[in-house]
DNA sequence: GATTTTTATGCAACCGATTGCAACATGAAG
DNA sequence: CTTCATGTTGCAATCGGTTGCATAAAAATC
């Protein structure tokens, strides 16, 4: 059933009556071979309907121009963006990507890093999941020296390169937006410290709170949870209990901050004025809370092509990911209604 | 460094001293292998740490077990739990995905579709883009008898099977649940009627309308839009302006009908009192919104789940898509706030 | 004109698993 | 004791590019 045979380089070999050899450097721009020659094996390829065998390919040459990436969730505006960089910056140097999700559970990144192993990607770009505890899954690509890069959950690593943004840096400039709308009690819903940038955006925050000579009782003021719709909830109730409430409370990812926000206005309480929001992420449910949510956003595009480029340098030699340690790109306070407190006044 | 050699079927074969013919047969569970032999090459591979080399495999049986898939976006959470449905499925029965994602933009599905083709795919799952307005792209798929599944945006095709859910059916519903909570005057905000379920919704729609004998000004009461957060806003916009107002909204997706209703509130329509709202999709968007928006919920992960098994089957000659027309999954319709009119009447 | 260099091409082995066919051992059947 | 079915295993070719080395042809050098 229309099963024309596949066309190879022998094909155009016997058409054009040269060697396969030729044919195959030919087609890959190899200095040796006349622009003529060049030419006249192109026209034959494309008249005679050749497509490269890969497979035979990568099993010579030992390079599968393929790219692994593991990622906690592909459904965020963040996540999709960065791999739209990802694919843009990967298909222009002719690399192609394997994408998994761990789904922000340890095993399954363990799982998917042998998965992506045994497939022999070239190399490896990562975004630990929740509760990932350690790396030793990926010993064998660093054994091998097959480059691994980390992007915006990263775990350090010497043999590395990681792609953030400065988590330190926003939180820190959240929180001190926030002490300049008067907020003086300011209470951190934060993520597993075990991800940078979790344990980052806590610092930013404390760090801010100490520059304004502000101390917040840490055992109290600040709740570290899984940052889930059920978490924000959580929070909400907790809140509702403290008998000293908060003036402002600074999420660590979007979605807490928001269903945080609805329980608490179920409650009674009048956002910002009894309490102020601030999240991060820029996530689409951010312009939809009321008020708006005030939040950090940073470019998925940026970061996804930055980690493809970084990595696809190092395999050509470029540029070594050894002696890069990090590549950070740039983020934004964006500045809505959830913080602007006492705007009557 | 570290470079370890690779272990090969024929390193086995000579630690074992038997030939590599019964080590490839013994590690498939070829039934012609001695049960104790195939014990001991399991045994040896994994002392040895061997890994099977795809691509010599792939370049003999000219089986790539990968399955090729193409969708609009991933930053959905119906997509990305479509793609987690599908790697469940794929890595069940030992098949690898490739995913691209088309943005929504037809030139970028044809190239994706060239790059899928140039892989070599068994198969490919595909959901079209906004504007695609032929599949020509996949003619060489058809061609080749390489099986194509589409799911959710779907084609028609002779030879291939669609996963779906009952959108017509779906629409009905939400529509006359509209009509039963007294609504006279439902406006639909529709998306692209080249793609099946923007028309099936546009359908049940109407024909909701008409067995309840309401007769609508279609002209009026329809707007086609990309169904994007400004198309939403647009369609406020509209209504608005408008001499006789709807007294419903049902929109075909979720974004839509939250961005709508944002800037009714905006303008001091009260809502559902004056328009009640429903959408499509169960976005977690529609949970924030307020009042909470009334949409069809269905599940991604059976969809992409169903899309797997049906191209796998088919691969293996259990079944055929070319038999089977289409598979129907079901959908809910979720009741929420913005469609509760007269609550307190 | 002889020699060296440069440019262009081909030979043949190789990557690692798969598979049709042949062959061998064993035991049952005649 | 021969014959044949059954169960196991191996030989050798094959899939389609890639690459080190050799070689032929053309150009440059003396």
């Amino acid at each position: 059933m229309a099963d024309d045979k596949e066309i190879t380089i022998y094909d155009i070999a016997k058409y054009l009556d040269i060697s396969a050899t030729t044919v195959s450097r030919g087609l890959k721009d190899h200095p040796a071979i006349n622009k003529n020659t060049r030419k006249k094996i192109f026209e034959a390829a494309k008249h005679l309907g050749y497509r490269s065998n890969t497979f035979a390919s990568s099993l010579r040459s030992k390079k599968t121009s393929t790219i692994g990436v593991i990622v906690p969730r592909l459904n965020s505006y963040f996540m999709s963006s960065a791999l739209a960089g990802m694919e843009d910056a990967a298909s222009r140097e002719n690399y192609n990507l394997i994408i998994s999700q761990s789904l922000e559970n340890a095993e399954k990144e363990v799982a998917n890093a042998h998965t992506m192993f045994n497939k022999r990607v070239d190399g490896l770009l990562v975004s630990l999941a929740y509760d990932t505890e350690n790396i030793h899954h990926f010993d064998p690509f660093f054994k091998k020296g097959i480059p691994v890069v980390f992007f915006d959950r990263i775990y350090p690593h010497i043999d590395s390169t990681s792609i953030v943004i400065d988590n330190y840096r926003a939180a820190y400039d959240v929180t001190k937006h926030l002490i300049q709308k008067g907020c003086k009690k300011i209470m951190h819903l934060g993520g597993n410290l075990l991800r940078n940038v979790y344990l980052d955006r806590l610092n930013g925050y404390k760090q801010a709170l100490r520059d304004h000579n502000i101390t917040v009782d840490e055992k109290k003021m600040v709740y570290i949870s899984k940052l889930s719709e059920e978490a924000g909830v959580k929070a909400a109730e907790i809140i509702l209990k403290m008998s000293s409430k908060p003036d402002a409370v600074f999420a660590a990812n979007d979605t807490a901050a928001v269903y945080c926000m609805m329980k608490l206005k179920e409650a009674g309480i009048r956002i910002p004025n009894d309490i102020a929001f601030a999240g991060f992420n820029n996530d689409p449910i951010s312009k939809i809370i009321e008020p708006n949510l005030t939040t950090v956003s940073y470019s998925g595009y940026a970061i996804g092509e930055a980690a493809v480029t970084t990595l696809i340098n190092h395999l050509n030699g470029v540029s070594s990911i050894k002696t890069t340690n990090s590549i950070i790109l740039r983020s934004d306070l964006i500045i809505r209604g959830s913080s602007l407190k006492n705007k009557n006044l």
